[in-house]
Parts: structure tokens; sequence; C-alpha cells
DNA sequence: TGGTGTTTAAGACTAC
DNA sequence: GTAGTCTTAAACACCA
């Protein structure tokens, strides 16, 4: 893994792939969903160099979201209009990259569409994101600004559904821990917690100095978040999964996620999802507190329960990874 | 009309 | 060398 000096990515390609690019946006999305342009946006925010020559590497992107099984579509619904679907990513499509490298995948993530049993099709995927959206989002609004933090056990299932020591490959602070090791092999996520998707500003400077490295790759016209992005670092809106909520949040019910509606139906017969389905398994699924991007910016949260919806038994064991490895 | 989504193809690169 | 992955390009259809 290139790991350039200071700056040097500014206007360099990232040694991200477009998959990854694209699963970092939908992962920094409290709806773990977004809409193409969003994405867009979410990577020129963060990468300069893709600032440029947009019709070239928007077309590898939208040729990416089209051609791989991990992502998925979700319709709007009626009363969302715009443009195009939401794209979110496939909750069985973890573990795709090897250790810390994010230019190549371990493997393409493939849907076995003839697996009968297999409830990872994209049209559950796509109900299933949107039961969770809608839980994080009722969540969000019973709670007042942000959703209670998340004991990162609660997203461990108990170790009953996720192997052990598994990372979701998409999952910012693997994306940053892998990436970025300190030279006696520590993360410095570990060391120092990621409040968001990426480091802020300050911290980016601080880690800059601190490591010699820094993300010169990864800054938007303002620091990591810059005045496009609705995302308010300073209020403290931070969603369970450590990404900042986005003011809007559609959590008013103003947006609600859309509805689950099969884009590409497979002929095997649907297995019915669990009625109370609880958080991506796969996504975050056993970060360590220490690695909770959100430790730093909601500590007083931190110890805050889950919600009872949250912590609920994991569908995991429905959603069992039917990824080709 | 422009954005979005799908599909096909080719070349480069990497792992085994 | 082969297979898999990634990137890029292009064409086409659909839709707001």
């Amino acid at each position: 893994m290139p790991r350039p000096g200071r700056n040097t990515y500014s206007d360099q390609k990232p040694p991200y792939s477009y998959i990854s690019l694209t699963a970092m946006a939908i992962q920094s999305s409290p709806e773990k969903m977004l809409p193409l342009s969003e994405i867009y946006k979410f990577i020129m925010d963060r990468f300069p160099y893709y600032r440029e020559n947009t019709q070239r590497w928007q077309n590898s992107l939208r040729h990416n979201l089209s051609f791989n099984d991990c992502f998925i579509k979700i319709p709007r619904r009626p009363d969302q209009p715009g443009k195009g679907s939401f794209w979110a990513l496939h909750p069985s499509c973890g573990d795709m990259f090897e250790n810390g490298s994010f230019l190549r995948r371990r493997k393409r993530f493939k849907v076995l569409k003839s697996d009968h049993l297999a409830p990872s099709k994209p049209a559950d995927a796509a109900q299933y994101l949107q039961q969770q959206a809608k839980l994080r989002l009722s969540a969000l609004a019973a709670s007042g600004t942000h959703l209670p933090q998340m004991p990162a056990a609660a997203y461990n299932l108990g170790g009953v559904a996720q192997p052990s020591g598994f990372k979701h490959p998409f999952a910012i602070e693997n994306i940053i821990a892998r990436e970025y090791k300190m030279p006696g092999g520590l993360a410095f996520s570990a060391m120092q917690p990621v409040p968001a998707a990426y480091p802020l500003p300050n911290q980016l400077t601080t880690m800059s100095s601190s490591l010699g490295t820094g993300w010169p790759h990864v800054y938007g016209s303002a620091g990591m978040i810059d005045s496009a992005t609705p995302i308010s670092m300073a209020s403290g809106d931070y969603s369970a999964y450590g990404v900042p909520l986005k003011p809007l949040c559609h959590a008013a019910g103003q947006t609600l996620p859309a509805i689950p509606v099969p884009i590409k139906p497979t002929p095997a017969a649907v297995p019915a999802l669990p009625a109370l389905p609880a958080p991506i398994p796969t996504l975050l699924s056993n970060s360590p507190p220490s690695l909770s991007p959100t430790s730093s910016q909601t500590a007083t949260s931190q110890s805050s329960p889950a919600t009872p919806s949250e912590t609920l038994t994991s569908p995991a064991s429905a959603l069992h990874s039917v990824a080709v490895h």
C-alpha cells in the first residue's frame, strides 16, 4: 500500500478503488444509503483528485455500482422526488478486501442467485437496509439530536453471527486503521479516536504531525468536512455508526427511507426477514470501543445503552454471507 | 436535455 | 501463464 508523504495525494489519485470510495461514501451516510449524486459529492469533497475528469471516473463509478453485487439499488419512494435511486452496501459484502489493502479486493462479492436459502439477495438486502434506516431514524427521533451510542458489543451480536475478528472492510475506522498504522504496528485510530468518517482538520494536523503521514489525499476545501457537505461536526450529531448525522437526517420524517423494492428480483424463493432487524451485522460489527469514531465527540453518551430495537438479535444468521470467497 | 443505470469490451495490473 | 480484479471507454435505454 503506497504511503506517500504529506500532501502527496492532494492532487494524486487516492489509493482506493472506486468500490472502496463508493463504500466509504455510503458508509458515511446515516442511512447507509446515498443517491449517486451524493456519492459523487462525497468523493469530490474528500478527494481533490476527483474534482477533475468527472465524466471519466463517474462513469467508472456507475459501472461499479451496477456491476458489483456488493452494491444494491434502493428505489426512491413516490414522495421522494429526485433522480436516481439510493445505493447501499449489501449487508453481506463483508471481508472482500485483503488485509490492509483497498487496492484490490480479496474476492469479488457475488450473490449466489442459485442459492434458494440465500436471504441476502438484493431485494432482501434492500429491505433490510430500509428497516435499518427506519430503526435508526426512529431512534434518532426518539432521542432528540443523536442516536444512542451503541456499545461495540451490541454490534458484535454476541459473536454468534460474525466470525471472530471479522471487520467490515468498508468500515471507515477499518479503512483508516488498516491503511495507516503506526510503525509499531499500532493503528492510529486505536491511539486516537476518530470522531468521524475522516479526521477533522485539526486532527488531521495532529495526526500529520505526530505520524508524519497525515491524510494529504483526503481533505476538502475546508478540511475533511467542508461547507458543501451538510454535516455538522460541531453539533455532536453522530450516528450510532460513528458517522456524522446530517442535520436533515431525514429524521423528522421529512425524508424517510425509500421503500425496499426489488430491483433485480431473483426467481429463488425469498425467506422472510426477521421481524425485528438489528443493525447491519457486518457493518462495524466488532469495532472495539477504542476504535469507535464517535468516542471523542460523544464521550458523554458512550455509556448510553442501546435502544432495545438495536440490541435485538441480529438477522445475521439469516443474512449469512453468500459472498463467494 | 442531462443525469442515471446497464452492459460490453479492452487493457493493465496483481496474485497464485 | 492463468485467473481475477480494476480502470476506462463507449453505447444505449430510461426518466425527471
